[in-house]
Formats: C-alpha cells, sequence, structure tokens
DNA sequence: CGTCTGGTTGATCTAGATCAACAGGAGTGG
DNA sequence: CCACTCCTGTTGATCTAGATCAACCAGACG
C-alpha cells in the first residue's frame, strides 16, 4: 500500500515523472526531502482554504483531491480535481497572493507540501520549473473552460456519463467483452458537486441508467456492461 | 480617433505598457514592426477559429474581442472578453497545438498579428516575456472560474447587473450625484451570450430593471441612477 | 414597396432545484 | 441487547428560473 506515515522520498518517488519536478538534479531533490512536510490525508481533511496566506505548494502523491471556490452565500462549486502527480496551490504562490481556491482531500492519499522558500529558490534556479508550471496552468485552463462549456450546454446526465467514463479512465478494470468494472472515489454528494448537481439528482439518474441498462450500481460499485454505448451516448464535445 | 488604416508602430504605442511587450528594448520593438500584420477590424469578424492552425499572437490596440468555444452541436459559448491591451492566441502558440478557441471581435477596433517566428525568437531571448504570459494565463484562468462559479450560483439578473457594472467601470461616464452613464459596447445578442442566456431573456431583465428604477436603457444606451445602488443588489462574490 | 435584421412581448414547456419523508446501516451509550 | 441518534442515499411531490416557440414591431436598405 503506498499509502502510510513513513517520510516519502523525492529521489525515488515514483511519480516524480509527472510532475513538475522532473527534471530536477539529486542535489535539489535532496533539498527538496530535507524541507518538505508529508504525511497521509484522510478524505476530507483541507490542504489550504480559500483566502489563507500561501505557505508553499502541494504536491499529490497519491489519493484526490477537489479544488473549490466559495463565495459569501456559502455557495461551494467544485471548479476542477487534481489526480496524483499533480502539483496544487502553485497559483497563488506564483501571483503572491493568498489561495483563490479551496483544496480538499477527496481520496485519502500521501501529499507533500513544500516550502514557500523552496520554491522560490528553485523557481530562481531553474528557469524550466517555471515553464512546467506554465504548461500546467495552461492545462488547468483548458481544463476549467471545458467544464464551463459542458456546465451551459450539456444536460447534467451527460455530465454524469462523462465523469464516469474519466473515472472508468484511471480506475476501471476492463473485461475482455467491452465491459469494466470500477469502484467511484467519491460518496454521492461529492460526485454531485463534481457533476454541479445535488445528491437527488444523482440519484434518479442513476437509476435511470440503471433502467436503461448502460450501468449497473451497487454503492460505490458501478459495472458498465459496454463502455463504447456510454461514449455513444455522449455529446461528444471538441 | 484611434481606428485607421495605417500601420501602427509598436515604439510609440500607447496601450504597450500594460501588455506582454512592455519591457522590449528598442531593437525587438523595430523587429515587432517589421514583421507584424496589422489592420482594422469591424464588429463581427473573425482573428482566429478553434482548431486552425496557430499562425501568431494577437495584440489589441483598440475594440474588443469576444473567445468563444463550441462544440459539435453548434453550441457555442463565450468563455472570457479580452480587452485592449491583451494579447490574445498565445495559449495555443505555447502548447504548440491549434487553436482551441475562437476569436471574435465584438467592438470594431485595431488589432496586430504577430508572427509565429518572432514570438518564437523573442521567447528564446526574453525570459520575462514567458513569465508575462504565464500571469497572464494564471488571470484568465482566475477569470473563467469565476465566470463558472457565477453561471453556477448567480440568477442571470445577477450576472446580467455584474457586467453592466464592469462595462460601466471601462465605458462609463460617471456624473457628480454617483450617477453615471454609458453605451453598451455590444448588441443584445452578444450580451446574452456574454451573461449565458438568450437575448429573450435579456429583454425581460432590462425592462424589470427600468421598472424598479435601477437603470434606464435605450437601445445601447444606459443611464444608471445610483452606481451604489446596483452594487448593493449584488451576490457579492469573494 | 418588400425584405431583413434586431429587439420586444406573450404563451408554453421542462430540466432540475427544493422540500419533505423515509429506509438502511453504523456507531454509541445505557 | 435494545434504544437512540447520526449519516447517506433514495424516492415522491412540488415549484420555478429560464429556455423555447411564435408572433409582432420598427428601422434600415435594396
Amino acid at each position: 500500500m503506498s499509502q502510510n506515515c513513513q517520510k516519502h522520498s523525492c529521489a525515488v518517488c515514483p511519480m516524480r515523472a509527472t510532475t513538475e519536478w522532473a527534471d530536477l538534479g539529486t542535489e535539489e531533490l535532496a533539498l527538496l526531502d530535507q524541507h518538505k512536510f508529508d504525511r497521509d490525508y484522510r478524505a476530507g481533511e483541507v490542504l489550504f482554504r480559500q483566502g489563507e496566506r500561501n505557505n508553499g505548494v502541494y504536491c499529490i502523491h497519491s489519493g484526490l483531491v477537489g479544488l473549490k471556490r466559495l463565495d459569501r452565500d456559502g455557495n461551494t462549486v467544485l471548479v476542477r480535481m487534481a489526480h496524483p502527480g499533480e502539483t496544487v496551490g502553485y497559483r497563488s504562490f506564483l501571483k503572491q497572493s493568498d489561495h483563490i481556491l479551496s483544496a480538499e482531500v477527496l481520496v485519502a492519499g500521501h501529499v507533500c507540501r513544500i516550502e514557500r522558500s523552496i520554491v522560490s529558490r528553485l523557481l530562481a534556479t531553474h528557469p524550466d520549473l517555471g515553464l512546467r508550471f506554465l504548461r500546467h496552468s495552461l492545462e488547468a485552463l483548458a481544463d476549467t473552460e471545458q467544464r464551463f462549456v459542458q456546465s451551459r450546454t450539456w444536460p447534467a446526465r451527460a455530465r454524469l456519463l462523462h465523469t464516469l467514463l474519466i473515472f472508468n479512465e484511471r480506475l476501471g478494470k476492463p473485461g475482455q467483452d467491452g465491459s469494466s468494472r470500477l469502484t467511484l472515489p467519491v460518496a454521492r454528494r461529492e460526485l454531485a458537486a463534481i457533476i454541479g448537481t445535488t445528491p437527488e439528482a444523482i440519484s434518479r439518474l442513476v437509476r435511470d441508467l440503471q433502467n436503461e441498462g448502460l450501468a449497473h450500481f451497487d454503492g460505490r460499485a458501478v459495472e458498465i456492461p459496454s463502455v463504447d454505448e456510454l461514449l455513444n451516448s455522449l455529446p461528444v464535445l471538441e
């Protein structure tokens, strides 16, 4: 199991290749290892809260993190998800501002916090690190735009199917007949937040999909008889 | 009048201070001037279309540009607006991909296109130029997230008021009694696209605002008796 | 004149939110 | 062990913001 309370080492981290820190040398990695704080997080814990002072960036080793934005009325919207290998909180760091979003752990996992000062130092000495963050922010922008467009033009049902397929991409165990099984990483409430609707609506949609035979649900366990069929019932963006 | 068919010069461009090209030296500016294509655009013209090959970046001297995304069904969503001093199309350039959005001129103005190769050359020699683009993309991200959250949590009426205030910020002529007059830069159809609703809905909302005395409309001309009162009737994000 | 485009209004429809009730665990405490 | 509460998920009934459809009007322009 990858989750434990041991301090993880960046030098041997298998996720590193897909992170912004991929190209660092051994000395820099040692620096990271010395000055980082890492630990296991349980679902529901908060990495940082919107409006808080930025105290570094968080590199996700395992689990799943939701990035939420809330307004004064207490309305909270899940704007994006961050997966293992992603670093979050870099934005307010680069802007030298307070955190713009809140980061909440959706699925328990291990996360490393890298101290402000270290990131600054590395950024100053490694120009390509900045470039990596640029690339990341461009991807985040594209992703957010996509979610924005979908929330306007797709009905809730299509959005549910879409996220189902995304989760299946990451977590699904495909059968050889085009079917697939997976366990949803989140409860209904979070699923609703991701899709941008209410738990009640999710419930009804799930029932409908079940009746149509497109998917079978048992709690968080999902069985998809034909992934292709799900794909076909999507508006197909872009 | 700032719009004409003459070739504009970056060296003396008054907008340059607010663009990504602010810190360039005189030689670099001369390079830009030699290799750029600039001209007046009328409302409705398209700078580039989603899916097209990137052939450079566009620096907006005057006017207003809408960035739209469309899916297969022909649904089109205005994701962001770009104002004078902003450069658009840099994203697909940096990602070396085809254009992700379409850019359509909403308000006639002058726009300079800067050739791919030149941008590459400048980026390679001027690291702070990349940093500027990073900052710009971070702002675009924040803006898009804001619009995303608003489209979920605010009713159409609040969104209309919000964009009204934004336009007032840029174009309004304040009276000394807290009132303000402005001319909307766009027709109802575009206003609807910006807010994310239909022209019919805009029409009704406008009528309501009029009845409540919050604003008076005559075509594109708007008169706001009390800007403060408009501000107060907003949910106040963040 | 007719035709076209942009804006307004009215009537209708519907996706999805909201409100309310309830059922099944999972603890927790006596 | 039962009684209690707490929490998640499901279902039903109702409500409503806003989309859709359709008609109409006023200029603009050939």
